[in-house]
DNA sequence: CTTCTAGTTTATAATAATTCTAAACTATAA
DNA sequence: TTATAGTTTAGAATTATTATAAACTAGAAG
């Protein structure tokens, strides 16, 4: 609501016209104070709940394929049967509760690696991500 | 071939019927020098090769559920829109290739963390992965 | 401001991976 | 040998996702 402005530019300078349903889930995924772990279906939810006008699901998927070309989220991997995304697309760390099946940001310094192997030849190290499964 | 008792004891022991179809897919799994990260479509190419006897499609995804379940493979997560498995059932990382988008095997004790975070109140570590991306 | 058009949204169809169903088959206990 | 619970199978159903094509709209150009 309050930063529209900034959400408007965001769009505009990766070559996103700001319709009014991508301006919608930009406020929505933005303007969190926390990292958001979400799929389309959830998403969706939330963009779809009563009062508010409706986005089509192909929106939504839309939406969110166009956001993650221009790297304002990013994908990630968890689930075997969803796709998941992450507001925060800086390379950073998860603990997944196998439990709840929940993702929580590690920051990136929280976890320091003593030891990594050589990548093989001709190959370059993209990044590395850690993962850390919970249990009660 | 050679170890078919083997592999019999292998599924009698956890409450498998050693069928036709079992033995023949834990042979291809089991009998293989290096690790095999594999799709049930990658796998069910290679048991209903020429020549060889008729696995049904169904048997396939039965069988690495049954297989899943008595921790003789495990489910790994690196495709989003594919189910992975993997014959090394041991806890360890992964090289994955973003060109080829292929999986290697990184032993336990080529990673060493000098750092990691504290889990959640009431939670444990069940454990932690790593994975490498590569690129060219 | 009006017009024009490429970009976008949408309902719906299509596809791909996986799971379900129920009938036929089989390993093995008795 | 028989009985039965477990297994296999073809095909249908389901679920997530992508494709299609017609209607709509942001915004450039006049
Ligand atoms: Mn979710
Ligand atoms: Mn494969
Ligand atoms: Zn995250
Ligand atoms: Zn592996």
């Amino acid at each position: 609501m309050k930063q529209k402005k900034a959400i408007v530019n965001k769009l505009r300078s990766s070559g996103l016209r700001p319709t009014k349903q991508r301006v919608l889930i930009a406020q929505n995924l933005f303007e969190r104070d926390k990292t958001f772990h979400f799929t389309v279906e959830t998403l969706n939810k939330e963009i779809n709940k009563k009062g508010s006008e409706k986005v089509s699901l192909a929106t939504v998927y839309n939406t969110v394929e166009a956001f993650t070309k221009a790297g304002h989220i990013k994908q990630i991997l968890t689930s075997k049967s969803k796709s998941y995304f992450d507001t925060n697309i800086k390379s950073h760390h998860h603990f997944y509760d196998e439990d709840s099946k929940e993702l929580t940001d590690i920051n990136y310094n929280q976890v320091k690696l003593s030891k990594v192997p050589q990548p093989p030849k001709g190959k370059k190290i993209k990044n590395l991500e850690v993962v850390i499964r919970l249990q009660k």
